[in-house]
RNA sequence: GGGAGAUUAGCUCAGUUGGUUAGAGCACCUGCCUUACAAGCAGGGGGUCAUAGGUUCGAGUCCUAUAUCUCCCACCA
C-alpha cells in the first residue's frame, strides 16, 4: 500500500535508469511517422539553470506525448563548445593555477580545454537525468566532434567559392581582454558615466581654432582629419584648411562630409578611421590613412608616442591632464552614455581596425524573407515572434565569423605571401600557413539541425528527420541562433530547419528581475528537485504561464504543484486501497450509473481539449484542465460519489478515469505518474509507452452529465443553507423529483440527510418548521427545519437574494427584448439566456411568497 | 528614433474565432480531525478588466488616442 503522503524523493529513484536502460528513449522505429526535435544545445561552461530546465521539459512534454500517440520520436541531444565563453572560463581556472594561458602551447592549452568540456558534460548530463528528459542518447553530438567540424568545414569552403564568404579588413568590435573580434550580435551595449571631452584643434596659422568634442580623447593620436557639413555655414569658409592635431603636432585637413550632424555638439567631428566604423566610412570617401593607434590588449601603441604601452583607460587620464595643461582642454562635461561591452567577459569593447572574415549576409537573409512568404515558412509560436526574425533579417549587416581564439573549429584556409587558398587540405606545396583562427561558435550551432543528423553526407537520418517537426527556445536567442540556422537550412538543405517554432520567455525572480549571478537571486534547478521533486518543477514551469512570456520563480507556486501531485497521489492510493481482490477479469462498464456517466463524459471532455492544446502547444492551458478535471471532478466528486457505490462498475471506472489521468499528465509528471500507473497496471512495462487516451463519442452522456449537474447544484445549495443557518437536523420535500428520488443514497452521504426524511411533497403535513425554497431544473424544493434560533439571519439572507434576483432578471429582460441580440445571437445562448430568466422568477416567486 | 509586449481579485497569472453572472493558485473569512488526503474537506467574501472615445444587439476580447511599465533594435563624434 503507497504511503499517505506523496514522497518525491523515493519516488524519483531509479526510474530514469530503468528507461534508459529499457531503451524507450530510442529513435528509430520504422513503421512510426517520425517526429524529431533537437536541443538546443548547452554550453560546455557550467550548470544547467532554470531557463535550461523550463526549455528541455517543454521539448520532454512534446516528445513524451508524440511517443504515447504512436510516433517514432527522436529527441536528438548535444552540448555546445561556446567557444569564447569556454575558453574565457579555462583561461581563468589556468590563471588561478598559476599559468599564463598566452604562452602556453596551443595542443598543450586545447588538452586542457578538453578535460574541462568532460567534466563539464558530464554534469551536464547527470542534470539531464534528474530532470528526467528522455533524449536518445545513441544520438548525442558535440558541435566539436568530427562530423560536425566535416560539416563546418564544408559550409565555409561552400560560401567561399560562392563568393558569400570573404576576408576584408574592417572596423570590428573588438574585446581587449579575450582578444578577439566580436561580432555585434555578442556585444551588449550598457548606459554607463562617460564624459564629452571639448578639446581645441588650432587652425593652422591661426590662433583661431576648432572645437572638437570626443568622448575617446585617446583615439586622437589615429585622426586624419576633421570633418563638417558642407552645408554647415559656421565653417564653409575653413574647408581645405588645415589644423594642428594638439599633443602630436600634424597637421590634418578640415573636410567636408555629409556625416557631420551641424545640430549635434559643436558640429565639429574627429575622423579616426581605425577606430570607428563611421569614421572608417568617411575615410574611404576621402581616401584618408588609417592610423591604429592601439594593441591587441587594448594598450596604446608607438603611434601613441609617450604613451605606448599604456592601458587605454590610463592614457586617457594622463592626456586629458597634459591637453589641460596645453591649455587645450575646454572643458569636460559629464555624460551617461551607452557603450557595448563583450557579452562574456564584459570588458569594454573597442572598435578595431582589423582583418577579419565575414558571411556576406544579404542574399542568404533576403532568402529567409521570401521563405516566409511561402507555405514553407518557420511557424512560430506564439506568432508574433515570426516578426523578430524578420526584423533582424532585414537589418542584418555581414556577420564577422573570425575569432582570435583557439576553442572552436580552425578556419580551412592558408595563407603564402599575398595567397589564400581555402580547402579542406592543407596545400602539398611548402610555406602555406593556416589561418590560426577558429570560427565564432554560433557558425557551427547554426548547422545543428541537420549537422546532427550527418550531413553533409546524404544519410537515413537526414532523410527520416529532417526538417525536424518543431524547435524550443527562449526568444533572446532569436538573432544568435534561429535566425542562423533558418539560412543556413533554406541555403544548404533547400527547405527550413524545423515547422514549428515555439518560443517560452525568460526565468525572472519572485520581484521580476532576471537572475543573475551579479544579483545572487539565482536559483538552482537541481535544490528545487530535492526540495519538491522533477515532477512539481516541470509542472510549475510549463503550465504557469502562457507561451512566449516570462516566468517568475515563485517557490510557493511550486509547494502547491507539490500538493496538487499529492492529491493525485492521494486519491490513487484511495482506488488501490479498494482494488484489493479486484481481478483483471472483473473489470466491467456495463450497469453505469449516472455518476459514472458523468465522471466519463467528463474525461472524454477534458481528453479532447488536452489533446487540442496540446497540439497547439498550449501547455498552461493543458495544466488547468487537467488540473481542474483531477482535482475537482475527479477527487471531489467522483470518488465521493464511489463511495456510496462501490462495485465492480465503479472500480472498473476509477481505474479507466485514473489512469488516463495519469497518461495526461504523464508528459509533464513522469516520475509520479509512472510510479502510480505501474501499481495500477501491473501487467503493464511502462506508463511512458503507453497508449495516449483517445477521446471516444461513446461515452459523452449529456443527459446524465446535465442531470448530475443538477444534483450537485442542490447538493451545494444546501450544504451552504445548512452551514449559513446553522442546521443539522432537516426535511428534503420535494415535488415528486425523479433526480432526489433516484439518488436518495448519494444525497443521505453528501448532505447528511437521512432516508426517511426525503419527502414528497404531498405526504409532508408539518406545518410549525421554518423553511427555505430552492428552485431545481423546473421544480421547487424546501428544506424544513427548526429555525427558531435564525429567524433574522435568515430574513436577511433573503431579502439580499431578493435584490440580486430582481437586479438580474431586469438585466435579463432587457436584454431577451432587445431584437438585435434575440435575432442575431447564436440560439443556444439566446436559449440559455430564457432558461435562466424562468428560473430566477421562479427563484423570485418563493422568496416574494415567504417574505 | 523604430519595433514588440504588458496593464484583469491583496499577490502571481489564465481568459482560444466578440456571446450566460470574467476564472485559477496563493492569501483572507466561517465551519469541519467525514473511514484517500488537515500539505486536507465544505461553504464564503473580494474585480468599473489602466484611462477616454468608437464599431456592434453585445467588448476583457476588435479599432483610435492617452498614460504607465518591460524588452529588442538603431543612434550617441
Amino acid at each position: 500500500m503507497l504511503n499517505t503522503k506523496y514522497n518525491h524523493l523515493e519516488i524519483e529513484k531509479n526510474k530514469y535508469e530503468n528507461w534508459l536502460d529499457s531503451g524507450y528513449f530510442k529513435s528509430g522505429d520504422l513503421s512510426k511517422k517520425s517526429f524529431a526535435i533537437v536541443i538546443p544545445p548547452p554550453n560546455v561552461t557550467g550548470k544547467l539553470h532554470l531557463g535550461h530546465a523550463w526549455n528541455v521539459s517543454i521539448q520532454d512534454i512534446i516528445i513524451r506525448y508524440k511517443r504515447m500517440d504512436g510516433y517514432d520520436t527522436l529527441w536528438l541531444p548535444g552540448m555546445d563548445h561556446a567557444g569564447i565563453a569556454t575558453q574565457t572560463k579555462v583561461d581563468k581556472k589556468l590563471k588561478d593555477m598559476g599559468y599564463n594561458p598566452r604562452e602556453m602551447d596551443r595542443e598543450e592549452w586545447m588538452k586542457c580545454a578538453w578535460e574541462w568540456k568532460e567534466e563539464y558534460a558530464k554534469n551536464i548530463h547527470e542534470q539531464w537525468s534528474k530532470l528526467g528528459v528522455s533524449l536518445d542518447y545513441s544520438k548525442e553530438r558535440f558541435t566539436l566532434d568530427e562530423g560536425l567540424s566535416n560539416a563546418v568545414n564544408h559550409v565555409f569552403i561552400t560560401l567561399y567559392n560562392q563568393g558569400l564568404i570573404y576576408r576584408g579588413e574592417r572596423i570590428i568590435n573588438w574585446d581587449p581582454e579575450a582578444m578577439t573580434a566580436l561580432s555585434s550580435e555578442e556585444v551588449i551595449y550598457k548606459d554607463i558615466e562617460g564624459a564629452f571631452y571639448h578639446l581645441k584643434y588650432m587652425i593652422e596659422d591661426s590662433s583661431e581654432f576648432l572645437e572638437v568634442a570626443t568622448t575617446r580623447p585617446e583615439t586622437l593620436f589615429g585622426d586624419t582629419a576633421v570633418a563638417v557639413n558642407p552645408k554647415d555655414e559656421r565653417y564653409k569658409n575653413l574647408i581645405g584648411k588645415n589644423v594642428i592635431l594638439p599633443i602630436v603636432g600634424k597637421r590634418i585637413p578640415v573636410i567636408a562630409d555629409e556625416y557631420a550632424d551641424p545640430e549635434f555638439g559643436t558640429g565639429v567631428v574627429k575622423i579616426t578611421p581605425a577606430h570607428d566604423p563611421n569614421d572608417f566610412e568617411v575615410g574611404n570617401r576621402h581616401n584618408l590613412e588609417r592610423i591604429n593607434v592601439m594593441n591587441k590588449d587594448g594598450t596604446m601603441n608607438e603611434n601613441a608616442f609617450m604613451y605606448k604601452g599604456l592601458d587605454r583607460f590610463e592614457c586617457r587620464d594622463k592626456l586629458v591632464k597634459e591637453l589641460e595643461k596645453q591649455n587645450l582642454l575646454i572643458k569636460i562635461e559629464k555624460m551617461i552614455h551607452s557603450v557595448g561591452h563583450s557579452e562574456r567577459t564584459d570588458a569594454m569593447v573597442e572598435p578595431y581596425l582589423s582583418k577579419q572574415w565575414f558571411v556576406k549576409m544579404r542574399p542568404l537573409a533576403d532568402k529567409v524573407l521570401e521563405n516566409q512568404k511561402t507555405d514553407g515558412k518557420v511557424n512560430f509560436v506564439p506568432e508574433r515572434f515570426e516578426k523578430i526574425l524578420n526584423h533582424w533579417m532585414e537589418i542584418s549587416h555581414d556577420w564577422c565569423i573570425s575569432r582570435q581564439l583557439w576553442w572552436g573549429h580552425r578556419i580551412p584556409a592558408w595563407y603564402k605571401d599575398d595567397k589564400i587558398y581555402v580547402g579542406f587540405e592543407k596545400p602539398e606545396e611548402e610555406g602555406w600557413i593556416q589561418d590560426p583562427d577558429v570560427l565564432d561558435t554560433w557558425f557551427s550551432s547554426a548547422l545543428w539541425p541537420y549537422s546532427t543528423l550527418g550531413w553533409p553526407n546524404k544519410t537515413d537520418l537526414l532523410e527520416r528527420y529532417y526538417p525536424n517537426n518543431c524547435l524550443v527556445t527562449a526568444y533572446d536567442i532569436i538573432p544568435f541562433w534561429v535566425c542562423r540556422m533558418v539560412f543556413t537550412g533554406l541555403y544548404f538543405m533547400d527547405n527550413r530547419p524545423f515547422n514549428d517554432c515555439i518560443i517560452h520567455g525568460l526565468i525572472r525572480d519572485k520581484d521580476g528581475r532576471k537572475m543573475s549571478k551579479s544579483l545572487g537571486n539565482g536559483i538552482d534547478p537541481m535544490d528545487v528537485i530535492e526540495k519538491y521533486g522533477c515532477d512539481s518543477l516541470r509542472f510549475f514551469l510549463t503550465t504557469s504561464t502562457a507561451s512566449g512570456s516570462d516566468l517568475r520563480y515563485d517557490e510557493e507556486k511550486v509547494k502547491s504543484t507539490w500538493n496538487f501531485i499529492n492529491k493525485l497521489w492521494n486519491a490513487s492510493r484511495y482506488v488501490l486501497m479498494n482494488l484489493e481482490n479486484f481481478k483483471k477479469e472483473d473489470f466491467t462498464l456495463d450497469n453505469l450509473t449516472i455518476s459514472d456517466k458523468w465522471i466519463l463524459s467528463k474525461l472524454n471532455k477534458t481528453i479532447e481539449k488536452v489533446r487540442k492544446n496540446m497540439d497547439n502547444y498550449d501547455f498552461n492551458l493543458v495544466g488547468s484542465d487537467l488540473y481542474g478535471f483531477t482535482w475537482n471532478d475527479f477527487c471531489d466528486w467522483y470518488i465521493e460519489l464511489s463511495k456510496t457505490n462501490l462495485n465492480n462498475t465503479t472500480k472498473s471506472v476509477l481505474i479507466l478515469v485514473l489512469t488516463d489521468i495519469l497518461k495526461m499528465l504523464h508528459p509533464f509528471m513522469p516520475y509520479v505518474t509512472e510510479e502510480i500507473f505501474q501499481k495500477l497496471n501491473s501487467e503493464e512495462k511502462s506508463i511512458m509507452i503507453s497508449s495516449y487516451p483517445i477521446f471516444d463519442k461513446n461515452y459523452l452522456f449529456e443527459k446524465e452529465e446535465k442531470e448530475l449537474e443538477i444534483l450537485i447544484e442542490l447538493i451545494t445549495k444546501v450544504r451552504r443553507i445548512k452551514l449559513e443557518n446553522n442546521i443539522n437536523d432537516f426535511y428534503l420535500v420535494h415535488d415528486k423529483n425523479n433526480i432526489i428520488v433516484n439518488n436518495s443514497n448519494i444525497l443521505k452521504k453528501f448532505i447528511k440527510v437521512e432516508e426517511e426524511k426525503i419527502i414528497d411533497k404531498n405526504e409532508f403535513n408539518i406545518n410549525n418548521l421554518d423553511y427555505v425554497s430552492l428552485a431545481i431544473n423546473n421544480s421547487i424544493i424546501d428544506i424544513f427545519y427548526d429555525g427558531t434560533n435564525n429567524k433574522k439571519q435568515e430574513l436577511e439572507n433573503l431579502l439580499k437574494e431578493k435584490e440580486r434576483l430582481i437586479k438580474s432578471i431586469e438585466r435579463r429582460k432587457k436584454l431577451l427584448s432587445n431584437e438585435g441580440y434575440v435575432n442575431k445571437a447564436p440560439a443556444n445562448i439566446v436559449e440559455n439566456e430564457k432558461n435562466s430568466l424562468i428560473k430566477e422568477e421562479k427563484e423570485l416567486e418563493i422568496i416574494i411568497a415567504k417574505l
